[in-house]
RNA sequence: GGUCGCUUAGCUCAGUAGGUUAGAGUGCUUGCUUGACAUGCAAGAGGUCACUGGUUCGAUUCCAGUAGCGACCA
């Protein structure tokens, strides 16, 4: 015996130490190789601002699963790791942990500001890099990146010239998401929309030089404060006679024009619409078309402004009360009606989103979103599951220009130059020092930082050295599998398609593996408010990462949600036990000597060869199951290979020959358990990394580590069909045989003789042979083979197996009444079968039109299930 | 309103090429300190695969519709 192994498995004893080897050994460091294949995935990165959280934990641990399989199947694999700012997240969190010192940014100055964040991502920013490692995952640390980094930087400001200089972004005045709390524009993917308990207030216009009224209704009665028009559809003949006319803007009084737009919808509503550009994308657009004037009555906190007249500086939803309160004792206000509508809010803060006219920084998405549409559709992209494919081209068929300007300091600064003397602008990739058009020295820098998602788009290259064309790049661009949640597919995954296939003129990955959302154990989303949230760290603490990453791998299927329980966790654990004691066991069997040189191949046993042809093929069944992505699929095989074949049938059918140490066979038994549970555990090694690492350190072989030892291959050398077949038979009637005994509660330790009866050779021979097998696994004192039913007892109980039938006399302790109603319950069984066969069979078209084999198989079983029906008969009539 | 998904054992979920006596984990029942493991072993009960039609020799699986739930987009 080598040494004492600890009766269950400790995962504190092995992982941290086991890692820290891993670092050391450089595994996990990419050197680029030209004689193989590279495999690359690049991380999602986390935000700086960031702790584990379980989604993290599902993708990462997919991520690993996937980079050990291709590391140990022999490519040149890189997950190259990194972190995003986070621009807004972390912004408002350095602000609000500066509101408790009692400092704001202004009294800091961007400069400042940018000091402390820098500071802050130094000490925060690797926070999130270490839980990584806790998670066991093998990125190439060293070559870990950060959005903000040098490279990376420079990479942001060569695609924004680039584009500039393409015309494909620009800077414009539009209706833009405002976020008056986060101070800034936010983008359209970044609107979250709900449904909101509203009212639509309707109010009466006056027509100038006229008692005539319109009237218009609005949910949000504050805005006419900048209607420069009211709006009706050209045919509507209720107004027809109302356009061109004026409109006396109730409280403010504008004489405002009566405009035809077919923007308008007849049935919703009055039929009649108020414009106001400045805050409305719609009615922007109307705007234009009718060349409308345009006024903003908001400020950048969402009070109004110095347009409002007597309601600035309001709130607005104070001055919506106010307005509503003055309409109404004015006799303008018609009713007010309940109305259910949806309001977007910011994705951050949740805050009301406002819409505003703005200059800001704008894509032009068009001429991006093609391309990046026709990937996926000729399928060099290819969402996984497939499906998601359809929400991927339903956004980007709709695209409206990305807004990239956000009103923050902590980002890339927007690289554009204002000219404070001739008002010229220009977009450079290094600050100019002198205006390029009059020389003057007095430009300025555009104040806003780029959206966080135009860095994390150039992702998959920026990290590889672009914009330098370096070995890396050449090497590992692109990726091969993206691996997130669906619910970053619009925010992330779309934005570094169009990206990549622009600057980079080649897609970014091949394969977008999507995941579902972790939630709680009674299917809630897991959230910080419900505090329901379950903490990677702590299940970790608990029960180890190899039983979290499993948990989070098995039973599961791509693109679907998953809850996560203590329960799975529990069987996660115990199955790390399991496999530990199955080590444990082997290792107890081991000698100091031991040598498997002599190993001998003719000494190898029916179970040997069994076992060593499964795991064969439960190597090629993993691999194919792994290679389409269902990685829960290749877990349960690996899982029940482990478990039942291995544990509950090999080891014990090998206990035997161990326990004899003169035992003929006895080394090719410890060689095979050596070889197969090595095998099971580098099948297992990408889902539960250290466990499998641990065990293999001390099996014999030749491999410094598993992780980076060679992937079990299938062969068709090692395919034993008829030790399989002959291993079934012995299986099915050890468990023919233990069933009866548990049925007629024949004790343990009462050991009756079994007879088996058949005029199969080969079975006869199997019977003699492994009389200790039936023995031990079975309870029975012998087993005797019989070509004919001669000399059974009477009160002989029968199990019938495929090509056999086996007695057991059970003499006195046979309750007959039980052993027939048993029998009558196996006849309604095997009739019901019988049937179901039979018509099948006897069905023309069956039999023509089903494939060969399916009818073959369908024969057979009509011959096993006569058969033991026959038998069932004979028992059942001799009984009685 | 549009699109998509889900509905399988008491619970949580798999089911990869239409053909299996439909599976797992957990829970439940019964019996076991069998020299790896009680985080275990053995045996067992438990399902009209939401419903209705269609295609097919054959549908849990493919198609259409219905109902309930959920997500995304507008």
């Amino acid at each position: 015996m080598r040494r004492e192994i600890a009766k269950t498995y400790d995962p504190k004893q092995v992982e941290d130490r086991i890692y820290k080897n891993w670092m050391e050994k450089d595994y996990f460091h990419a050197v680029i190789d030209p004689e193989k294949e590279p495999f690359t995935i690049v991380i999602p990165p986390p935000n700086i601002t960031g702790q584990l959280h379980m989604g993290h934990a599902l993708d990462n641990t997919m991520q690993d699963i996937l980079i050990r399989l291709k590391r140990m199947q022999g490519y040149c694999t890189l997950w190259l790791p990194g972190t995003d700012h986070a621009s807004i997240a972390t912004e408002v969190k350095i602000v609000e942990k500066m509101a408790e010192e009692g400092i704001t940014k202004e009294d800091i100055g961007r400069e400042g500001f940018l000091k402390r964040a820098w500071e802050w991502k130094e000490q925060y920013g690797g926070r999130i890099i270490e839980q990584l490692k806790k998670l066991g995952c093998s990125c190439d640390w060293k070559r870990e990146r950060f959005t903000m980094d040098e490279g990376l930087s420079r990479a942001v400001i060569e695609v924004f010239v680039r584009l500039y200089e393409k015309g494909l972004i620009y800077r414009g005045e539009k209706i833009i998401n405002w976020c008056s709390k986060c101070r800034t524009t936010i983008s359209d993917a970044e609107v979250e929309y709900d449904e909101h308990e509203g009212y639509f207030w309707h109010i009466r216009y006056p027509i100038k030089g006229s008692e005539e009224f319109i009237e218009i209704a609005t949910t949000r009665p504050e805005t006419m404060l900048g209607d420069t028009a009211v709006a009706v559809h050209p045919d509507d003949e209720r107004y027809k006679h109302l356009i061109g006319k004026t409109v006396i803007l109730p409280l403010v009084n504008r004489e405002i024009p009566v405009v035809a737009d077919t923007y308008v919808d007849k049935e919703f509503g009055t039929g009649v619409v108020k414009i106001t550009p400045a805050h409305d994308p719609n009615d922007f657009e109307v705007g234009l078309r009718h060349d409308l004037e345009i006024i903003n009555v908001m400020n950048e906190d969402a009070t109004i402004n110095e347009n409002g007249g007597k309601y600035a500086g309001l709130d607005r939803y104070e001055a919506r009360k106010q307005i509503v309160k003055d309409l109404e004792e004015q006799g303008y206000l018609v009713k007010t009606e309940p109305h259910k509508h949806n309001v977007g809010s910011c994705y951050r803060c949740s805050t009301v989103i406002e819409p505003r006219i703005s200059y800001q920084w704008f894509v032009k998405m068009k001429p991006l979103a093609e391309p990046a549409i026709e990937v996926v559709r000729n399928g060099t992209v290819k969402f996984v599951p497939e499906r998601f494919s359809k929400i991927y081209f339903n956004w980007m068929e709709n695209i409206q220009d990305w807004c990239i300007s956000r009103q923050l300091w902590w980002g890339h600064r927007i690289p554009a130059y204002y000219c404070d003397d001739c008002g010229e602008m220009t977009v450079a990739r290094t600050a100019p020092d002198v205006c390029p058009k009059c020389k003057s020295a007095n430009i300025r820098q555009d104040e806003d930082v780029l959206d966080t998602w135009f860095s994390s788009a150039l992702w998959p290259f920026s990290t590889l050295g672009w914009p330098d064309m370096t070995e890396d790049l050449e090497y590992f661009y692109p990726t091969n599998v993206l691996v997130t949640g669906y619910d970053i597919i619009f925010f992330w995954v779309a934005r570094m398609i169009f990206s990549g296939l622009e600057q980079m003129g080649k897609e970014p990955f091949r394969y977008v593996l999507i995941h579902g959302l972790v939630r709680d154990s009674q299917g809630r989303k897991m959230s910080k408010s419900l505090g329901n949230g379950i903490d990677p760290l702590d299940v970790i603490d608990k029960y180890g990462t190899d039983a979290l990453r499993y948990a989070l791998t098995i039973g599961t299927s791509p693109g679907n949600d998953m809850r996560f329980s203590e329960e799975k966790l529990e069987a996660s654990r115990n199955f790390a036990n399991k496999i530990w004691n199955a080590f444990r066991f082997v290792m107890m069997n081991f000698d100091d000597d031991i040598d498997f040189a002599n190993v001998n191949e003719e000494n190898y046993t029916v179970a040997d060869k069994w076992i060593l042809s499964r795991i064969n093929t439960i190597a090629r069944e993993v691999t194919e199951n792994l290679e389409k992505f269902e990685l829960g699929i290749a877990l349960q095989k690996i899982y029940e290979f482990i478990w039942e074949e291995f544990c509950d049938w090999y080891i014990e059918l090998v206990k035997p020959r161990l326990y004899d140490r003169e035992a003929k066979g006895r080394l090719e038994a410890l060689y095979v358990l050596n070889e197969v549970l090595g095998k099971a555990m580098k099948l297992l090694h990408p889902f539960m990394p250290f466990i499998t690492e641990e065990i293999y350190s001390h099996l014999i072989t030749d491999d410094e580590s598993i992780m980076i030892s060679k992937w079990p291959e299938y062969t068709d050398n090692v395919l034993y069909p008829e030790e399989e077949k002959i291993m079934v038979f012995i299986m099915d009637a050890v468990r023919g045989i233990r069933n009866i005994r548990a049925e007629m509660n024949v004790p343990v330790n009462r050991k009756a003789k079994a007879i088996f009866v058949t005029q199969d050779e080969l079975l006869s021979k199997v019977v003699k042979d492994e009389q200790s097998t039936f023995g031990r696994l079975a309870s029975i004192s012998e087993a005797q083979v019989q070509s004919t039913k001669d000399g059974i007892p009477e009160d002989s109980v029968a199990v019938l197996v495929n090509g056999a039938e086996i007695y057991l006399p059970l003499e006195e302790l046979i309750d007959k009444d039980k052993e027939l109603e048993r029998l009558e319950k196996e006849k309604a069984t095997l009739i019901k079968e019988l049937e179901r066969v039979n018509r099948m069979l006897n069905n023309d078209n069956f039999v023509s039109k089903a494939p060969a084999a399916v009818v073959e198989q369908e024969k057979e079983k009509l011959k096993k299930y006569t058969e033991m029906y026959e038998k069932v008969l004979e028992r059942i009539a001799a009984l009685k």
